[in-house]
RNA sequence: CGGAGUGUGGCUCAGUUGGUUAGAGCACCUCGUUUGGGACGAGGGGGUCCCCAGUUCGAAUCUGGGCACUCCGACCA
């Protein structure tokens, strides 16, 4: 891709109004663009960041067995005062009504209606398990929408559900998920605690959170150093644990940290399926409810949450994992024969490699600028100065190599 | 929903004891010179001063009401 024609260009300053570390520099490099408190467009450099994260996502559910689906977002009225939710969840929800007065709410998750598409499809215990997942926007009226992308009213999330016809199996599936979780959250390269938490509009048990320790972030945990006990300070203060040694090991290394929840995975029995009749017949022909989870992450805010943990005074430092590109090709001019960067842009997508090439006609102090600011984690000039070589920097590190056109090549697929 | 702050070209801001035609830097357009850490010269375009009402000969500036954004709190997968 050429810098030139990717939109926006950069800002030289952050927003006015901006504090936290993914709303200053988000926006300022071009990934994110406010329509209004808690309302963002992903903006291709945002968008490639996203889908990059949901691609990783989808690899790891996929393995668990789900499959797949897209459910819609526009929900009737009805399909909530099956469990009770319009009421007890009116707060959260946008509710509304047409022009006939028929009424509607907008999406802020799917347990409903994932269990009235399963209700619809089996009858047996041979029709189970079924795990769905989907990519979409969620729709939640937050009191106070905040922290850049952290906290919107409309964002993008992962949301799994599964059914299963004992607890036994339930419990099997939940614990591959959980397992599935924690590869996800690794490959992006975070470090994540489980902790465990209260259930809110979802259910009176207690449910896990994945949590991402950073500074910016708006929770508070406290986890064992010893074992992989957790728990989010909600919790802790409304069971009144006792937090200087730990409940699972009796360890008293126990640490308190702010932490963005960026995943949630809740056993939900057979509460739901009771309330919505989805019910199947056991071997013995006995009708018998499923047993039901749903399992969240939130794909923009972890986009946000990378950022509050890896950036510096320059901008963004992102990793292959998630980065928008590869590397990020900056050409000088150059009079003295040597490699061309047009010739490298092409030879490295010829090997498909990913590579934002910055063609403008701009001073070298502005690309170096936009290159720490964006933050894509190889670095390569070409200029009079690398002859028949590139050089090849890290983000973050300041030390710079001199390679063949073919070791960046052989680097880049290593 | 309570508390605080902020609203002036695209962006960041100055201007406010009420007084010509509202300014700067950056960005943008034209021409030229530049090119290893946000270059330089010359010329040029761009404004419902958040909105509404009021006070006044006169309002970006004063008064009242509203809206928006950010932060703190309440709340919250």
């Amino acid at each position: 891709m050429l810098q030139s024609e990717i939109f926006p260009k950069t800002g030289k300053e952050p927003p006015r109004e901006a504090e936290s570390a993914n709303h200053k520099l988000l926006v300022r490099a071009g990934f994110i663009d406010q329509l209004m408190t808690g309302s963002w467009t992903l903006l291709p450099l945002g968008w490639r960041v996203v889908e990059k994260i949901n691609a990783i996502i989808r690899e790891e559910i996929n393995k668990t067995g789900a499959q797949e689906v897209l459910m819609p977002l526009l929900h009737p009225k009805a399909i909530w005062n099956e469990t009770g939710r319009w009421e007890k969840a009116k707060e959260i929800m946008y509710q509304f009504k047409d022009h006939r007065g028929k009424e509607y709410a907008l999406s802020f998750t799917h347990e409903e209606i994932f269990l009235d598409i399963v209700r619809k499809h089996i009858t047996s215990y041979q029709d189970l398990p079924i795990a769905l997942y989907h990519f979409s926007t969620k729709f939640r009226n937050e009191p106070r929408a905040r922290s850049g992308i952290l906290r919107g009213r409309e964002f993008m999330m992962k949301d799994l559900y599964s059914v299963h016809a004992t607890e036994e199996e339930f419990w099997k599936y939940y614990e591959k998920v959980r397992q599935a979780y924690l590869r996800i959250f690794k490959r992006m390269g975070f470090d994540v605690k489980i902790t465990e938490a209260e259930g809110g509009v979802f259910t009176d048990n207690n449910t896990h959170e994945f949590q991402v320790l950073a500074e910016g972030g708006e929770d508070t945990i406290y986890y064992c150093k010893k074992c992989n006990w957790g728990a989010n300070k909600e919790l802790v203060t409304n069971k009144k644990l006792l937090t200087i040694k730990c409940p699972a090991c009796k360890s008293p290394a126990i640490k308190k940290s702010k932490a963005i929840e960026v995943g949630n995975i809740f056993p939900f029995g057979t509460w739901y399926s009771e309330r919505m009749h989805v019910y199947y017949q056991d071997k013995f022909g006995k009708k018998k409810p499923v047993w039901f989870g749903s399992y969240g992450i939130g794909s923009t805010r972890l986009m946000g949450a990378w950022v509050e943990v890896s950036h510096d005074q320059k901008g963004i430092v992102w990793n292959k994992e998630i980065s928008p590109f590869d590397v990020h090709l900056i050409e000088l001019k150059t009079k003295k024969e040597g490699y061309k960067a047009k010739k490298v842009y092409e030879k490295l997508n010829e090997n498909g490699i990913n590579v934002l090439w910055d063609n403008r006609d701009i001073s070298a102090g502005e690309k170096f600028t936009d290159c720490d600011l964006i933050g894509i984690p190889i670095r390569l000039v070409v200029s009079e100065k690398t002859g028949n070589k590139l050089e090849w920097k890290k983000r973050e590190s300041d030390k710079v190599y001199f390679f063949t056109l073919h070791k960046v090549i052989e680097k880049l697929l290593g």
